[in-house]
DNA sequence: CGCTTTATGTTGTATATACAACATAGGAGC
DNA sequence: GCTCCTATGTTGTATATACAACATAAAGCG
């Protein structure tokens, strides 16, 4: 290839690639949940899960996988750390099949609790992102929902 | 707490809550462009990295990581993996500071064959967000990149 | 009813990510 | 020139993530 070429098409990739800007954010507003609720001992990411649940009611952690596009192993093992702080309750045995996750009274506590934290580090974001910015994220979050309920 | 207050909580946060947004576009997005790329068995978190340093030129692990907002430990060993490959090269001592990284032959091959690869999996992520929605993430990616340049 | 297919959840493995602690090289002051 | 401070990079540890392979239960189907 000649050199002319490859520049444009590091250009290319530079200049439009979604991926490095959605991963970019991601790490950057991970970060700043994350710093925010850690007196809570909890990531956002754990927080997340413990939110589906409290918001759409007991459920197996397929859907909740589902939900949140997420792989099944990788919600397995979400799930074991937050049973082992007693956030979550896995009912049905915990050996086979059609599992269902409840929010545990610690849980429920957690929530609570984290409510203010939540609230400094979703205003930081907004802040950096600006009030479009924050529009933007949630109108493309929606339009995934929506594909994902035709799956 | 009131199961009133719990409900309405839950509620702000559910519908609210930037960084669960950020998370699932970010799971959907990488998967895509992974998905894309496994026949050149690069990740696309990879070539983010091999990106910066082929448009942005030589360059020190430090500086890639502040770009990318990153921690420098977690790119540390990302270029451990990207150097074992053969697509950076890692000048002036591999033990001290200052190191410098660079494109290596088979870093820029792989760049070269992935474009198609990368603009198949562009393609399905517009097609999926849409085209305001991309363009959404462009610009507050945009406004993140400004915020890091003032650090 | 019995067989096959599918859905569900776990485990092995690899990568990405961050924080804390560390070692060391460069600079800043003096 | 020293000393202290800061920047840089690595390593230990924990979590998040996905894919592949597996075990098993549920559902279809003949």
């Amino acid at each position: 290839m000649k050199n002319d070429t490859f520049l444009n098409t590091v250009d290319t990739i530079a200049s439009e690639c979604i991926a490095v800007r959605i991963r970019l954010l991601n790490r950057t507003v991970t970060n700043i949940f994350d710093e925010a609720l850690r007196p809570l001992g909890v990531k956002v990411s754990q927080l997340n899960v413990l939110m589906v649940v409290a918001k759409l009611g007991p459920m197996s952690p397929g859907n909740v996988a589902r939900r949140l596009n997420m792989e099944k192993s990788t919600l397995s093992r979400n799930v074991d750390r937050m049973r082992n702080h007693d956030w979550l309750k896995v009912s049905d045995g915990d050996s086979g099949r059609k599992q269902i996750l409840e929010l545990g009274p610690a849980g429920r506590k957690l929530i609570e609790k984290s409510l203010p934290y939540w609230k400094q580090a979703q205003a930081q974001t907004e802040a950096l992102l600006g009030q479009q910015g924050a529009r933007s994220i949630h109108r493309a979050a929606n339009t995934v929902w929506a594909q994902l309920g035709r799956k």
